[in-house]
RNA sequence: GGCGGUGUAGCUCAGUUGGUCAGAGCAUACGGUUCAUACCCGUAGCGUCACUGGUUCGACUCCAGUCACCGCCA
């Protein structure tokens, strides 16, 4: 039997996960019950990279240590992840000692053996930012990406030979066109490093103190990408635990590397290299799947849309999220997440056709035939038709599946799933009882509860509990859904004579107009729109505006970000005499906003004020200078006043 | 600016190597059925397959260019 490893990325515990980390993590779960029950053996990590300067920040800002604060994130997705039913056999965090030791003694070795060395880094850096810029990169001097100073730096920093192992790699990546997946992605790395060649990465850093200290030189702390890439082979207990009966002999090579898009670049150039370095053997395959986004964009914890995955189970229950995040997004590509969205998928395939599909072909069991299976007689065109069917769509889940076309696969069952209902109709068993046909009636009936289980068994990678919720309901073990696919999908194992349980409806439908109030998605009419005042906008609104403009939903505006800003410093920009430039902090975020309140407000009196300002606004330019939101102000003509909570909130608070 | 991707029915998307490829699901309309969670089954649409040229007997499918959006990089 085959041996399958597969590992999700490890997130980074500086908030909450959101939807789009339950995306990810749930379609690694799918492979891996989908390669267990296929009777492989599997291995299944995930975990989180604990690390870094954002963590040591987040937890000074709110008074603990990284440790602390950590513990507490991680204890919150581990519970995320039992509520999603992940069957992850470990869970890795990076800063458990079984890793920082392996670390350690990897970076060590790569050190001996000359791949890392010390040099000197120098650069301009933006602190907030945490990035590296070069000179010909700067805007007007200035960070390209917020606008702030930067400062020329100096740091000796630790290197890794990247660029030793540049031409390997290409070569091996030429020879595996399977290795970066989808393709579109393999041409990206191509073309933008590997080509232009690579230049040394630095792998350690003393700016910061959170991280896994350079054995042999403790006032550097090793970066990221020998801190967390390594975790999928220290998991398995490399380098000090490789013998022959080890998890790392067993499962090394991983078979997928499931990464968002996002990071694909990480896992098929320096995850690579790091692997040559050791002489170890590279991954088969890395995957880089798309996001969920929602309608309004990529989700984001500083956009403020996040959707918490935890509340969508406690409304519409662990499969109807699972199938959703199945289903709905074709791998690879990116999908596009919104509740109504869900409600729907929930409705049509999960209540209407499988849910109801069980549901009235019990009810017939028992009107028909008082509850009790009965034997079939002999098949006819319409049966052979729907066991082809069955058998059909068994082998393209597979073939599905091992393009890793999970949302495939799933269309498949379900088209399985519609043929059952078509077959009812055409088969009319409601015709055959009255007629007293009770033969051909046993066939039909029988012919219905096997393709029940049939699409049940096939469902049992996906869905979770309803494959045993429908075993239960046919009067058999529940236990039993869990038997392997290849066996289980084999037509006529139902045994005729069993008397059937009839329960609850699997998936109730859901009213979507209902559930809408109930999250709030839909509440009622947003407080009245503040009139955006500031950058651009001639702010005369249309005649009769405020009250008769167009109206918009719940939904778009759940698309602006309204946030509390503190402004921390406010000057007149040089010839524009409505302009001020504000520089607020959102929470742990600055910000330069320009806006056109000079002829209203002294930039004296605006320090420490709290405002409200719109946070996901494009960036612009005004005379020149970058505005990276707006303020928000109420008022006409001569009468103007900035909005403001009418409390002290704190900066970054949200406005709602 | 460089590289790559996307642009197909109202919506979400499939469309292998050019010749029944103009499709599916949802939504809409109409019809059927009654076992069922106002469910299921059937029928009907609707599309200048982003735009403009070109190659070809023939292009959604190849080539060139344009536009829009997105990703990676600089």
């Amino acid at each position: 039997m085959g041996k399958f490893y597969i590992t999700t990325p490890i997130y980074y515990p500086s908030d909450n996960l959101h939807i789009g980390h339950a995306y990810t993590t749930v379609v690694a779960d799918a492979l891996a019950r989908y390669h267990r029950l296929m009777g492989e053996d599997v291995y299944f990590l995930t975990g989180t990279d604990e690390h870094g300067q954002k963590i040591q920040r987040r937890a000074a800002a709110v008074g603990k240590e990284p440790q602390a604060f950590v513990d507490e994130i991680v204890a919150n997705i581990k519970k995320l992840w039992k509520t999603l039913a992940i069957s992850n056999d470990d869970f890795i965090r990076t800063t458990e000692p079984r890793h920082t030791e392996r670390v350690q003694q990897i970076f060590q070795r790569l050190y001996e053996q000359g791949d890392i060395y010390k040099s000197e880094y120098e650069g301009l850096y933006c602190t907030p930012c945490e990035a590296f810029w070069l000179e010909r990169q700067l805007v007007d001097g200035k960070c390209p990406d917020c606008g702030r100073e930067v400062e020329r730096v100096q740091e000796e920093s630790y290197f890794f030979r990247t660029s030793k192992y540049a031409d390997r790699l290409m070569a091996h990546i030429e020879a595996h066109p399977e290795f970066i997946q989808p393709v579109s992605r393999k041409n990206e790395m191509i073309n933008n490093f590997l080509r232009p060649g690579l230049e040394d990465l630095c792998v350690s850093r003393t700016t910061f103190s959170w991280g896994i200290p350079v054995p042999f030189d403790p006032k550097h702390v090793i970066y990221v990408w020998l801190d967390a890439l390594t975790n999928y082979i220290t998991a398995l207990g490399y380098p000090d635990q490789v013998g022959s009966d080890s998890l790392f002999a067993r499962f090394w090579p991983a078979e997928l590397h499931l990464v968002g898009k996002e990071i694909v670049r990480f896992h098929t150039i320096i995850w690579p290299i790091i692997l040559m370095a050791l002489d170890l053997p590279l991954p088969k395959q890395v995957f880089g799947h798309g996001w969920l986004v929602l309608d309004g964009g990529k989700m984001s914890k500083s956009k403020g849309n996040v959707v918490d995955p935890v509340v969508l189970v406690g409304k519409y229950g662990l499969d109807a999220i699972r199938y959703y995040l199945l289903r709905e997004v074709a791998f690879g590509a990116d999908g596009i997440y919104s509740e109504e969205a869900l409600v729907l998928r929930i409705n049509t395939d999960l209540a209407n056709d499988l849910g109801n599909l069980l549901h009235r072909t019990l009810s017939m069991v028992e009107k028909f035939a008082d509850g009790v299976v009965p034997v079939p007689g002999a098949y006819g065109p319409l049966e052979k038709a729907l066991i082809n069917e069955a058998d059909e769509t068994w082998q393209a889940v597979q073939e599905h599946m091992e393009k890793l076309e999970v949302s495939g696969a799933l269309t498949a069952i379900f088209h399985l799933i519609g043929r059952a209902n078509k077959y009812i109709d055409e088969a009319a068993p409601w015709s055959l009882n009255k007629q007293g046909n009770h033969e051909r009636l046993g066939t039909v009936l029988y012919t219905m509860v096997e393709v029940i289980r049939v699409s049940a068994v096939l469902l049992s990678p996906y869905l979770v509990e309803s494959p045993a919720r429908i075993f239960a309901q046919l009067g058999l073990d529940p236990e039993a859904a869990a038997i392997g696919l290849e066996a289980g999908s084999k037509w006529g194992l139902y045994p005729a004579g069993t008397k059937v349980r009839k329960g609850e409806p699997l998936f109730p439908r859901i009213d979507w107009e209902e559930a809408a109030e109930v999250t709030g998605v839909k509440k009622e009419a947003p407080p009245e729109k503040p009139v955006p005042q500031a950058t651009t906008k001639k702010a005369e609104p249309t005649a009769t505006a405020a009250t008769t403009q167009e109206q918009i939903t719940i939904d778009e505006f759940a698309k602006i970000d309204l946030r509390v800003a503190k402004v921390l410093t406010a000057e007149k920009i040089e010839g524009a005499d409505k302009l001020l430039r504000l520089q607020v902090r959102l929470g742990e975020e600055e910000r330069q906003i320009v806006a056109g309140i000079a002829r209203y407000y002294q930039p004296d009196e605006l320090v420490g004020k709290e405002i409200v300002v719109v946070a996901n606004l494009k960036p612009a330019k005004l005379r020149g200078v970058l505005s990276q939101g707006m303020v928000l102000a109420a008022g006409d003509g001569d009468n103007l006043a900035l909005v403001m909570p009418e409390k002290t909130v704190g900066d970054g608070a949200e406005v709602r």
